[in-house]
Order: structure tokens, then C-alpha cells, then sequence
DNA sequence: AATAATTTGTTGCTTTTGCAACAGAAAAAC
DNA sequence: GTTTTTCTGTTGCAAAAGCAACAAATTATT
């Protein structure tokens, strides 16, 4: 979540806002959009779910990003190379409002409040953005498949500020976001469970390790 | 190179700057900083090259982040737990700008030039943080060893506008970048070649695909 | 409430990757 | 210009991860 502005009086005023931005509504598993070049596409998800997401020559889907309440995301962070097509897709019910990257940074001209508040707080956005790329890339360097479960729960953990939570997505999902296999995956959690680091009840983790 | 401002004029009368800008200078080896809490640095290298590194429990070396001339790098763009340590060290002689997030963002008291300069450019010098940052995930969610050097070598080949290249760093380093075992990378660079992906004489690379 | 679809959980087998150890080449230091 | 250090290149073996296939459980759909 990195909107610090009141996102409450920014939607409830949405209705009288500028005309530039869209809100829409997707229902589960509904494309919410493509990457495509220069079109330069900035969005934010105020309610649901949503994962980016890229398949390879071999099948392979690849959750690059999972996105929540106020996450923002959009082509603007991007350098699009053909080579391999961004979805990002609905996992449930989710509201979501677009803007081009080029009316915030050259202030819109309609100067409505929407660009003008966006504006402002874009850096801090970004930079949470950042943060948050960083931590997934201090994931995926994690050299086996047990460092990569470990330091995905500590970070659910300091996330939800407890030992014990549910995952935020199915299984078969995680799998996909740390880019590794599902079943082996399943094995290494058996092992974990086996060797006492945590326990495992469906989808709800608890950490037994300090 | 993040830099678009016109950063000649802007080191040249460093000297009359703000007093609360540092340049320094490190030799081949030398750490240039650890990412510490709280302190929210931020840093230009102006020449030379760094890593980003850090080590694991089990000895692994991982060079999070490569960075040449204009690159930016510093705690202001982590979330730092105390885990694991960060140190960004000199490959060769470098010359660093260091700031404090602070300054750039309440506005410096000297309100000095460079200060000014730095905090207009900040949004877009992050922006291109990110999508070198979204780049580096691409790589890493890369299933296979001979998928993360042909994505890595297409990256350089972009860059470089050439499918002629030397590597910018040693394989032993790549194999560190990339989170792979060296050895095991030096296995799959002979069968790319064995199965005519790529030329490769010595650090120098050569993709025969289009 | 019944059926269909998705997700979890498991396993045998194969392939890939990592580890360890070392020789030769190249680069850096003296 | 010689010595020392770092880097490249190679290999046999061990360990880890991927693949395929399927049953059981859970969740959606009608």
C-alpha cells in the first residue's frame, strides 16, 4: 500500500473528477490490461486482487508481481521488449483506475485535483515501488527453494506482524511467484514441516523458528 | 545512466556547492558504504564501477546490483532488515556524490543548486530505477541456467547495440549476478556454443540467433 | 445438492544444478 | 620481468529441482 494521501476523499470525489481518468471494474480472472509500449499506462487497484503475469516459450507462468488494496502498477515501469507479453489479471472482484503517466507528470491540463494530488506524491509512490521490487529481488536470488519459502513467510510475517497467517494466494500461485515448481515445492514445505521450522494446516503457515 | 540532467555542469561546480553534499573517492576493492537503517543515503557514482553485494549463511555471494557511470544507489530505495547485511564495494577506482534522502526531499536549508536540480530530477531518476529493477526480475524468474544467459546476453546486446559484446564484468561475477553456481554456468556457456547459440573468446561474446 | 473445476498433496523417475577440486591462462602486484 | 593472485575452464560425483501423472480434498458453478 503506498498511497499516503486520503485515498478515501480522492475516491468518494472521483465522480466529479477529470474526465482523463477511468475507473473500472473487473470480475475474476478478466484481463485488466496488456503492457504495450509507450503508451505509458499507470493504474491503481483500489479493491481486489490482481497478479502480473508472463508466460514463457515452455509453458512456465510467471506471477511477477502481486498486487492489493492501493498497489500501483502499468506500463510507466516499464521497458517494454516484445519479447514476452505483461497480463495483468483479476484474481477476484477488483476496481481499478487508470491514468496515462503523461498527464501527471505534465500536469494534466484539465488541473483537476486527482492529477494534482497524484503529482505531488508520485515520487514517494515510486519509491515505494522500489522497496518493494527490491525485497522480491532479495527473494528470487535465494539459491534453493527452501530459502526461497523461508524468507517468503518471514516477510508475510513482518507483513502481518505475526507468526501465523494465511497465505496470501493459493499454493499453486506461490509456486509461480518464487519461480520454482509446485510440486517440489510441496515436498520442500513437507520437509520444513518435518524438520520442525514450521507447520502447515492448508494455507495457513505458523513460524516456529524465532 | 539515470541522468538526464546536464551533469558536466553539475559536477564541475560541485566545488561551490552545498556543503552538505560529499564527493569521495574509493580504490579498487574498497567498500564504499553499508546499508544502514535510518540514514536514508542516497549516491551517484560519477565514475568507476560498484556492486551491490551481499553474502548468506551458507558463503553465497550475490551481486544484487551492478552499477557504471550515473547509476544511483543507497538505503533510501531499501526496506532494510537487519538479516542480511548490504555492502556496495569498488570494482575499480570511483569517484561517489553522497546525499541524504532528506535534504533532497524537504528541500535543502542552503537551498543550494545541486539540491535543487537533484530534487526535480528525482521522480524520473527513480522511474528509471524501477524499470532497470523490473529488468533484473525478469532475469531471475528465468527458469533454467541457459535461459538467464541468453536473457542476460540480449539484454547487454540491446544495450550495446551490437550482438558483439565484452562481458562488463568477470564470469565470475555474472555467475554471482545471475544467482547461479559458476561452474555449472561455465558448463551451459560451452553447450550454447556446442549448440551454436553463441562465440565466445575468452570475457567476449558473440549471439548468432536474431 | 449435485456436478464440475480447481487446488492440494504425493511419488518415481529424469534432468539440471551445485559442489569440490584442480590445471592452465591472464592479470595484477611487486 | 618475475611472482603472486585472480579468473577461466573442466570434470566426476552428489544433491536438488523439475516433470508427469494421479488421487484426494476443497471450492465454484449450475
Amino acid at each position: 500500500m503506498y498511497l499516503n494521501l486520503d485515498i478515501n476523499e480522492f475516491v468518494n470525489n472521483f465522480e466529479h473528477g477529470c474526465t482523463k481518468v477511468q475507473k473500472k471494474i473487473f470480475s475474476k480472472n478478466e484481463i485488466i490490461t496488456s503492457y504495450i509500449a509507450k503508451r505509458n499506462q499507470f493504474c491503481i487497484l483500489l479493491s481486489g486482487n490482481a497478479d502480473l503475469v508472463r508466460y514463457d516459450l515452455n509453458g512456465n507462468r510467471t506471477i511477477v508481481e502481486h498486487f492489493s488494496k492501493y498497489d500501483i502498477f502499468g506500463e510507466m515501469f516499464y521497458n517494454i521488449t516484445t519479447n514476452n507479453e505483461l497480463l495483468v489479471e483479476a484474481r477476484k472482484k477488483s476496481e481499478v483506475l487508470f491514468y496515462s503517466y503523461n498527464d501527471i507528470k505534465q500536469k494534466c491540463k484539465n488541473n483537476c485535483k486527482f492529477h494534482q494530488i497524484l503529482s505531488e506524491s508520485l515520487p514517494e509512490l515510486i519509491l515505494g515501488k522500489v522497496m518493494d521490487l527490491n525485497m522480491r529481488i532479495e527473494l528470487l536470488t535465494k539459491r534453493s527453494i527452501r530459502d526461497k519459502l523461508l524468507g517468503y513467510f518471514s516477510l508475510v510475517s513482518n507483513r502481518t506482524l505475526s507468526k501465523s497467517f494465511t497465505l496470501p494466494f493459493p499454493l499453486t500461485d506461490l509456486a509461480d511467484y518464487l519461480s520454482i515448481d509446485r510440486s517440489a515445492m510441496m515436498r520442500e514445505l513437507k520437509l520444513l514441516k518435518e524438520d520442525g521450522f514450521i507447520e502447515k494446516v492448508g494455507n495457513r503457515i505458523i513460524l516456529l523458528y524465532k
